[in-house]
DNA sequence: TATTGAATTATCCAATTGGATAAATTTCTG
DNA sequence: CAGAAATTTATCCAATTGGATAATTCAATA
C-alpha cells in the first residue's frame, strides 16, 4: 500500500487520466469551436466511450470550464517567472520583457491551441466566454497593462500608444504565424513549426518590439 | 397594404439578394465555424427558411465556398491599389509600405470576421480549407513575400527574418486587436471598435514597423 | 472470498441537423 | 391572359447530437 493517494480513497486506475480527456477537448474545441466539438468526438481521441466523459464531467459546458482551466494554468506555469528570474530581471526593464516575450513565443508555437480557442471563444460575447475571460484573463491582462505602461514611462517602448493597443499589437504578431501554421504550410510552403522557424520568430519579435 | 412593402415586390429578383445569404453565412461561419454553423441559422438571420438557402447553394459546403470568395474579393477590393496610386506609390517604398499598412489596419477593424473565419478554418488543414488557401491565399501570398524581400533588399525593413515570419507576425499585429474586441472589453474594457481606437492602433502599427 | 463502491460499457431518447421533395405561389413571357 | 419558369413554403427523413440510465466489470478491503 505504498499510495500516493490522499485524494481517492482507493488507487484505483483510470485508463485515460482526466488530464487526457482535457487534453483531447482542448483539441477539439480548437479545431471544432464549442458548438461543432462533440462529445463523442473527443472521447474517440483517447479511444473513449462518450458515456466515460460524461462520468467524470456533468455535461459539455463544465467539460469546456475544466479545459479552458487547464489551459490558462498551463500558461501561467509556462510563463511564470522564477524567484531567480524575478530578481535578475526587475519589472518595468528592458531585460524582463525581451526575457517574457521571447518565453511567450516559445509558449504560442508550443501550444497554438490556445490562441485558436480563444479566437474562437471570443467572437460572440457569450457568458459562458464572459465567465471564463473574468476569471482566468482579467487580472493578468491588467498587470501586464501595468507593465506596459512603467515601460512606456520608462522609455523601453517609446509609442504613447493605449496599453490595450500594444499588448493586443504584441500577442498578435506573437501567435498568428503558429496559431494558422497549417495556412502558412499552404500559401507559402513554410513550416512554421519547425525549430529554425521558431527560433527566427522569436529573434524577429524581440528585435522588432524591443530595439537595442 | 402597407406602404412599405416596396421591397418585396421588387422585380424577378428574390426577396433577399445572394449578396444578403452570403454576409449572413459569413457572420454564422466566423461566430461558430463550419460545424458549428447551421444553414437554418443562417437562414435566420435574413429571415429566411433553410430550404431557401439550399435552393440558392446545393449543400453547405458549397456556400461556405461561395461566402469564402466574397469574403476575398471583397477584401483584394478593399486594399487594391488604384493605378494613381500604383504611381505615387512604387513598391518596396516606405511610402507604400506604410500606406498599406494603415489600410489594411481599417479593414481588419471593419471586418473583423475575416481574421476569425481564417483562424476556425485553418485549424486542421481540411480538404475544404486547402482548396479555398490555394484558390484565394496562395497568388496574394506569395506577391506579398516578394514586396518584403524588396523592401528588406531596399533597407526599409531592416530584418534579414524569412517573409514568412515578418508578414505573420505583422498581419497578427494588425488583426488581434479588432478580431478579439469582445475578449478586450470584457478582459480590458477598452473599446477596440471606436473610431478612436482604431486610429490610435494604425498609427502604432506605422509606427512600429514602419519607423521613421 | 464476499462486499462495496467506483469505473466502464451498452443502450435509449428527444432534439437538431443537412439534405430531399413536392406542393404552392409568384413572376415572367409569348 | 395562359402557360412556363422561377421562387418559396411546407414537410419528410436518416444521421448525429447531448444527455440519461441501467447493466456490467473491476479493484480494494474487510
Amino acid at each position: 500500500m505504498s499510495s500516493v493517494d490522499l485524494k481517492s480513497r482507493s488507487t484505483k486506475r483510470p485508463a485515460r487520466s482526466r488530464e487526457d480527456i482535457l487534453e483531447a477537448a482542448l483539441k477539439e474545441f480548437a479545431e471544432r469551436g464549442f458548438d461543432g466539438a462533440t462529445v463523442r468526438g473527443i472521447a474517440a481521441r483517447i479511444d473513449l466511450t462518450h458515456g466515460m466523459i460524461r462520468y467524470h464531467y456533468d455535461n459539455k459546458e463544465q467539460l469546456w470550464f475544466a479545459a479552458v482551466e487547464h489551459l490558462f494554468e498551463r500558461q501561467f506555469e509556462y510563463l511564470k517567472f522564477s524567484e531567480q528570474e524575478e530578481l535578475e530581471y526587475p519589472r518595468g526593464t528592458r531585460e524582463r520583457f525581451a526575457t517574457f516575450l521571447r518565453r511567450y513565443v516559445y509558449y504560442c508555437a508550443k501550444y497554438p491551441e490556445h490562441a485558436r480557442i480563444l479566437m474562437q471563444e471570443t467572437v460572440s460575447p457569450t457568458p459562458r466566454m464572459r465567465k471564463a475571460l473574468k476569471q482566468h484573463l482579467r487580472e493578468p491582462h491588467h498587470s501586464m497593462a501595468d507593465e506596459i505602461r512603467l515601460l512606456q514611462k520608462n522609455g523601453v517602448l517609446k509609442t504613447d500608444a493605449p496599453p490595450a493597443s500594444i499588448m493586443y499589437m504584441i500577442s498578435g504578431a506573437c501567435q498568428n504565424l503558429f496559431a494558422l501554421a497549417p495556412e502558412v504550410k499552404v500559401s507559402l510552403d513554410y513550416n512554421a513549426l519547425s525549430r529554425k522557424a521558431i527560433e527566427d520568430h522569436a529573434d524577429l519579435i524581440v528585435s522588432t518590439f524591443v530595439p537595442s
